[in-house]
DNA sequence: AATGAATGAGAATTCATTCAT
DNA sequence: AATGAATGAATTCTCATTCAT
């Protein structure tokens, strides 16, 4: 309790864990998981590579670190997104506008990690495995909020649905995002925001443009 | 002016530059670009070091290669399952199993070199280009087949519509090859037919399960 | 921005590259710049592979460092011995031979190294063109030398002068140290004297065996 | 005796020989003896690399024959240069000026190869010792060509003069034609003159401009 | 806790030379 | 005699990681 008690310390302690943190992160998406190395990193982050080595074991596990919460912060930016509205009260139309934002947001976060994060979930097994458990929690969350409209619905097998529709709309942000697509976004977008809504919804919500 | 690498004029070259390129395919399947090296390639090819470096400038173009074989082999594929029937006499449900089986029949040829493609598609950008392009290839097949049953879609931007439905296949088939999904196949499977279904073709068809 | 190389900044550390250079100067006066590879060098110092790297981009580099520092200690015995007495009180006779002596002196630091720098001076350019200007510096000083008896000498273009004179000597003591002449090294030494007496000073003084 | 005989293949050996000589004085001028590989030299010979090394057992021994070749081309050179005029009818002045454009001249044949030559001298034993004996050739050529003019002459001893005088020659147009001195090549090449003819000569002959 | 010097295994690549055809 | 495919030792250089201070 006494004022040389390593509380200050421990701060700085973690402002400098922070600090190797965001390096990594701005160095994987400049340059790739393989394209860095870890000199690079402690020194970006004004750090020696002693430190470095003291706040994380190697450089997989400081990925992991940088992806999980990469992750995270995609996770909380769709449930915020797909929660802002009282969904029950929208039509189908804009329910599937909004499915498609939240998602889309997602990957604005920071699309240049959002693409190397995609070359270490098909690399990496433990990249993969955390991915596909994320997937589990986007779904579970998209059933819910399929769920909370379920009398409207065509479709009857939720869980299937919701994997096939966020499937559709993670490959689409990927064409237009880090593939270039040739078509212009917006055709694209409204091509999927059409299919998914005929195949969520009953026709009568379908109808409308 | 000679090149670089060498020409293959014996037939012997053509044997050893095809097992280079067999060797390669193989170990990048099974342990990635990152994770195979050049010699651990020469080695299971059955061939030197030396060899090896005169056929290929480096790994990276022998990936390119291996690569660009890889899709040509793909897209044959594809175009031979997709005309393999007169499509206009199938109904709506057949045409689209036809074309998810035909997606699916392409990334059965191998699934870890799949996976690996995959990998160097986001992380590369000569390879991401020339996935692009294979990409558009495909999209240009897939509006052509859409084309012949024209007056039964309900869609009228083709490219838009083969773009996306394009897509939701891959994701669906990446998520049941390479990220193991949760759910059974055939649920996810008939999801996404019956989304592509409904999305396509006009009610009448859409109708049958 | 951090540098490619280490820039020693402990006791260590400085005593780690002086040894790199130490070794590599040995090394390369004894087997030739590309008799000698990195390795060698390394063990040769006492040091790690990963050391040398670390201290030296290559070993095109670490060459140009130990030759810069071989030529400024050439310099500095060449204007010591130069300066050593005042000329102006010397006979015509004497100066030369001061001048052969402060020459030969310089290639007396170490034979066998300046046997190596003449090789990659004739090999690459870079090396050249220090060693051109090192040329420059001992003319300028062997200019300055002669301008303090200029009233006692016949040539008048002193730097053309100086420049013949020079080259004269290193080719003599080339062909005295390196390519072991055949002649006995007085008797051409002598030669090259009085060429030089006669040459640069008046009759009056030139005469004097 | 028959028209089978091999005497047509024989002469085409000896031109493939000679075509791998010319390549490789042309490629060893160009990038150096370490600067070029066998490949190259018999690709820019026109022969396969098979034939390269049924003619010559390596690339030193290549190295050597055209160095030797080189070397004998030189000699023919300077002797043809100096006996050309009856040199007892020609002044002094003359005669110097004749010497030195005999060295000179031999220097011209192909000024890259001999900075290459150079190289060679100084890295190796086997060159080097070649070129020793050369030099004592041009120098008891010189020492001939002196003996013409003896009673004009100021030096009792030919052969240290003769070796003086051709170091101080040949290091001169190494700092002309490969150094490229700062000066101009006349102011030079006068200095050099005057220095050789004061030198060798007595004043009578030696007072002339 | 922090530093940065040191390590060395390992990867990529070259090239002189041999040898089967 | 000619060819060019094949070899593999040798070399350069990198980088993740450790450890003495």
């Amino acid at each position: 309790m006494s004022p040389e008690t390593r509380i200050p310390q421990q701060q700085r302690s973690i402002e400098t864990r922070d600090s190797i943190l965001a390096a990594a992160r701005e160095m994987f998406s400049a340059k790739g998981f393989h394209g860095t190395n870890s000199k690079e990193i402690a020194s970006q982050a004004g750090v020696s590579i002693g430190s470095f080595y003291s706040y994380f074991k190697n450089k997989k596990v400081l990925f992991m670190e940088v992806f999980k919460a990469y992750k995270q912060e995609q996770i909380i930016r769709i449930l915020r997104e797909q929660n802002r509205q009282r969904i029950e009260t929208l039509g189908g139309a804009t329910i599937v506008r909004a499915i498609i934002e939240s998602l889309l947001a997602a990957h604005d976060l920071s699309p240049e990690f959002d693409r190397e994060a995609m070359v270490m979930c098909y690399a990496d097994p433990e990249v993969k495995e955390y991915h596909t458990e994320i997937e589990r929690q986007i779904n579970a969350q998209l059933v819910g909020t399929l769920r909370q409209v379920e009398d409207r619905l065509r479709v009857t097998d939720l869980e299937a649905a919701a994997a096939v529709v966020a499937n559709a709309v993670e490959m689409t942000v990927h064409s237009i995002k880090i593939f270039d697509a040739p078509l212009h976004r917006d055709r694209i977008i409204d091509a999927l925001a059409e299919m998914i809504r005929r195949f969520l919804f009953k026709d009568s919500e379908a109808m409308t443009g």
